[in-house]
DNA sequence: TTGTAGGCGTTATCAA
DNA sequence: TTGATAACGCCTACAA
């Protein structure tokens, strides 16, 4: 409520004198008795400072722009929490703000612009896609984002050839499940897949059909399906391709919430997991350790990813410019919920 | 990066008429014509508007304060993220962002201190507490919210005498699952209690044990535990409780990852859920829905918390200044890790 | 329909 | 050690 000026006018000196001490309590330009003062008028007036009135005057905010291009309610999806977890984590370590944007759009690409729109002041950005985006609208997304002419990250996308600053994240588009369901034997394998648009399916399908061909397994084109990310879609989609086919012997999910509606619907069915039916997941989230069986899954490392992209940006606001691509691997963790064959 | 006067001065007209069309596009005060070379000059000039210049200019930020007293890092915790993402839905439907603050602080209180610190300029706050906040730090972070002269609303906090906006999450304070398993004929219950310091879990304590008392059943200490919210230590917790206390038969959770870590530490010990042992959770979180059995559980509506703050805030941003108090009431979500004894 | 001028709270430069 | 003054980018009277 209070502003520096009042403070200056309750102690009888220079709002400049105010500001100095306020940003430097150690200055030699400030004496120890007006020190005093100030301190005392601070508390009397309740001052906190402005930080958008400082930060026009800096040029710097010390605010990170974060921006996700999705239709659902933000903090309800697993990996994005941990992403976000990550990056929080490093930004409030270096006393950096996260803020995030409204948007009342329907398309990534609408989302983006109009969350870029109002942000001129934040020192940087990161930039994420999500399920919804295909690759033409990531790549739409990152010009829009150069335009700003602020330093950014971005994560979760697949690699690009843009010099730009980049964590990816090894594995997201791979069925890194599928070698590991082929090693144990299996030949005769579903692929749950999450958003049924987006680049992210399209990569993970291609991939899954070159593993499964490179294995000499024929594929069928009925052995993908698709669970949304969501519990209820992946265990409707599962029950379904249980009945249509029969000879499925696993699982590989895309989610670990998924693969834990998988196995629900398994178990439903009648048979065991992972005795009839093997399943894997991806994330090693809460929902795969705490599952019956537990789920043998993919660690994808995205606090790790969050960490390094925030890592990454903070050296870019500093004035580092090179552009720098991370490569975040993911890790095997082995529990109960696959069987050899 | 570039500035309104850049447009002025790129169109050949002045920054306030650029100003007013930017801020009103069907503005009368400008020419059809000057409307068109501005929408060009933006374009060509990628202009983006500076919200922390027009928020000195206006006093209106429209960006919101998230403050949450915890030393963890934010957007891992079940509970938490569902009443952000309800936040998060409203606001964003009106236009307002969300800005989280750094802060390395050690206790509760020094860390909304200095979160507040540099956050003048925001609409409005909304304030947290969590397990980690006793009875008088929240007395105290409210008394350092209010001298910010901003409104705010407070969440997920006991009811409190002070006339502020408040939403109360009824049964939060309430174990509200004993009356439940006592009603199914359990008279030795076990409390699977969070983090051990914090009002909450006093409230809790306190709770259980008048309930088990008017159902006449005498209390023994070793009938509380603690799992801190985390799936590894309730499993220890619990598995520790099976032996010590081998009558029990029903265990009741404050969240919904301790119960399904319980259901794991229960199966492991050679015993069935629900069987040999109940297990109620809270939250109705996907862990509920997914665990094996399926969990009952006290859904606390805490999406629903999180969109009545957030209305609670804009209104109070609008003027309203009458204090509210909204509470929010549970409800009980049957599955299958309870049984009849 | 457009322009001028002052101010929002802070900081930086320069002078005293 | 302190004070004036201008500037950051934008908005709003008011004047033209």
């Amino acid at each position: 409520m209070s502003s520096i000026k009042e403070i200056a006018k309750y102690v009888g000196i220079s709002p400049a004198s105010v500001s100095i001490y306020l940003n430097d309590k150690n200055s030699t330009r400030v004496s120890a008795k007006t020190k005093l003062l100030i301190d005392e008028a601070v508390l009397a007036l309740n001052y906190h400072k402005n930080v958008f009135a400082s930060s026009l005057a800096t040029q710097e905010s010390r605010i990170i722009g974060i921006i996700i291009p999705t239709m659902l309610p933000l903090f309800q999806n697993d990996y994005t929490n941990t992403l976000l977890s990550g990056i929080q984590t490093r930004l409030s370590a270096f006393g950096y703000s996260m803020l995030f944007f409204p948007s009342s759009a329907k398309s990534s690409i609408e989302i983006v612009k109009e969350q870029l729109e109002k942000s001129a002041g934040c020192d940087g950005y990161i930039l994420f896609s999500t399920g919804f985006c295909t690759m033409d609208q990531i790549r739409k997304n990152i010009t829009e984002i150069e335009k700003t002419g602020r330093p950014f990250v971005t994560l979760n996308i697949p690699s690009v050839p843009e010099r730009i600053h980049q964590v990816l994240i090894e594995g997201l588009e791979t069925a890194s499940g599928i070698p590991y369901l082929i090693s144990k034997g299996h030949r005769n394998i579903v692929l749950l897949l999450g958003r049924r648009a987006g680049v992210h399916a399209r990569f993970l399908k291609n991939d899954f059909k070159t593993r499964i061909a490179a294995a000499g397994i024929k594929c069928d084109e009925n052995s993908i399906i698709y669970g949304e990310y969501d519990a209820l879609q992946a265990y409707s989609a599962v029950k379904e391709v249980l009945e249509t086919r029969p000879e499925t012997t696993a699982i590989c999910s895309m989610s670990d919430i998924m693969a834990a509606a998988a196995i629900k619907a398994v178990q439903e069915s009648g048979r065991t997991v992972p005795d009839d039916i093997s399943v894997i997941g991806r994330n090693n989230s809460l929902h795969a350790m705490l599952a019956t069986p537990s789920i043998t899954t993919i660690d994808l490392n995205m606090h790790q990813a969050g960490l390094s992209a925030a890592n990454l940006l903070l050296d870019a606001v500093d004035g580092n410019t090179a552009p720098q691509k991370i490569i975040i691997s993911g890790t095997l963790i082995e529990r109960e919920s696959v069987a050899v064959r």
